[in-house]
DNA sequence: GTCTATACTAAGATAGAC
DNA sequence: GTCTATCTTAGTATAGAC
C-alpha cells in the first residue's frame, strides 16, 4: 500500500515541510499577536492541532522555535530587497521596503526584529543563521544609505548607523499597534504616517525656494 | 525608651516610606537594565538588601512594583513638563521633553512607556492612578500639539494622534540602546540624533527659498 | 515589618507506548 | 513521528517565628 519507491523521495518528506511551515505560521502569528514571552508552546500546539510532544520532534525548544520564525520573515524580507526594481532611487527602495514591512505587520505579521529587552532578543543574537542574516540584509541596506547621501537625498549629519537602526525600529514600532487599537486611522492612513514619520518627521515641508 | 508621641508622628514612618522608595530605586534601575519580565522579585530584593518576604509586605504583587516604578517616572515626567518655561514654543518644548528623556534613560532610567507586548504593558492600562497619568500628560501634549499646528511649526497633515504617539515612541526606541551598545556615538550624539529623526526625519534640509 | 523556610503554579521539556 | 502522561524548574507568593 503506497510503497514509497526510492525515486520519489519526496511525500513523507514533503508532509513532514509542510507541517513544520504550518507550526511556524502558528507560532508566527501568536507571536506577533502576543508576544514572545505570553505566548506558550501549548497554545502554539493547539493552533497547529498536534501535541506538544511532536512540536518538539520538529524544534529543540520555544527559543528555536521563535528563531526560526524570525529568520523565516527575515529571509522574506531579504528576498523582498532583492526583488525590488533597481530602477528605483535608495530613497523609494526604502519606501518600499518600510511600506511593505509596515503593511506585512498590519495584516498580523512579525517584524524583522524584535523590540524590547526581551529573552528572544538574546537567542537570536546568539543564533548564527539569524545574525547572518542580518548582517546580510543591513549590508544592503547600508548601500542604499550610501547612495542615498551621495545623491543628496539624505541628511548627512545622521549617521548612518541611525538611518539603518532607524528604519528596523519604524518597522516595530509601538505607534502602529496604538494606532491599529484606536481604530481612528485605516491602514493606508497608518502606513502612510509612518512613512513621513520617518523620512520627513513631524517638521512642515518648508516653501520650495 | 524613644515613645514617639502622636505630634510627631514622623520617624517610623520616614523610615518606611525611605525604605520604599529604595525598593523602587532598585527595580527602576533593574527593570530598566534587563526588561520586566528577566527580572525576578528575589533580584529587586537582593539588590535593596531585604528580604523578599519584607518587599511584599510593601507591594502586594511584582505587577504592583513594576506599576509604582513606572507610575513615579511618569509623574517625574509630568512634574518636567510643568515646570518648563512657558516662554518656549510647542516645538521647543518638545524638544526639551525628549531631550530630557532621553537622558534619562540613557543614565539607566525607565521611559514612561514600555515598549514591547508585554504583561507589564497590560498590567499598566488596568491601573487607574497611571492611566489618569498617561492622560493627563497626554493632555498637556496634545495642546503643544495643537499651539504646534496653529503656528505652522508641526505638519498640519499627520493626525495628532501620530504625533503624540510617535514622541512616546522615540523616547523608548530600541535604536537608542543598540546605538549605545554599539559605542561609536556618544550620548550627546545618540540623543542629537534621535531628536533629529523625530522633529525632521531622515530627509535633508532644503535649501531655504 | 523583618526574617527563613516553604507552598504553589505555570510552562518548558521529556518518557515511553504505539 | 505522534500521542498521553509525567517530570522539572524557576519564580511568584505566603506561613509563621521573632
Amino acid at each position: 500500500m503506497d510503497t514509497a519507491s526510492p525515486e520519489r523521495p519526496s511525500f513523507k518528506q514533503r508532509q513532514f515541510e509542510a507541517r513544520e511551515d504550518a507550526i511556524l505560521d502558528a507560532a508566527h502569528q501568536l507571536i506577533a499577536t502576543k508576544g514572545y514571552d505570553l505566548t506558550t508552546v501549548d497554545e502554539v500546539a493547539n493552533a497547529v492541532g498536534i501535541a506538544k510532544a511532536s512540536l518538539y520532534k520538529h524544534f529543540a525548544s520555544k527559543e528555536a522555535l521563535a528563531t526560526a520564525a524570525m529568520l523565516r520573515t527575515l529571509r522574506r524580507t531579504l528576498a523582498f530587497v532583492d526583488q525590488l526594481s533597481p530602477d528605483l532611487n535608495p530613497i523609494q527602495s526604502m519606501r518600499a521596503l518600510l511600506d511593505w514591512a509596515l503593511r506585512l505587520r498590519l495584516a498580523g505579521g512579525l517584524p524583522t526584529l524584535p523590540s524590547g529587552n526581551s529573552v528572544l532578543r538574546e537567542a537570536l543574537s546568539n543564533d548564527p543563521d539569524y545574525s547572518a542574516a542580518v548582517v546580510q540584509l543591513s549590508g544592503r541596506l547600508m548601500i542604499w544609505i550610501h547612495m542615498g547621501k551621495a545623491f543628496g537625498l539624505i541628511r548627512p549629519d545622521l549617521p548612518d548607523e541611525v538611518v539603518l537602526l532607524s528604519l528596523y525600529a519604524r518597522s516595530c514600532d509601538p505607534t502602529v499597534d496604538f494606532l491599529k487599537e484606536s481604530g481612528s486611522l485605516s491602514d493606508d492612513q497608518i502606513v502612510a504616517s509612518m512613512l513621513t514619520i520617518y523620512f520627513d518627521g513631524i517638521a512642515p515641508q518648508p516653501p520650495k525656494g
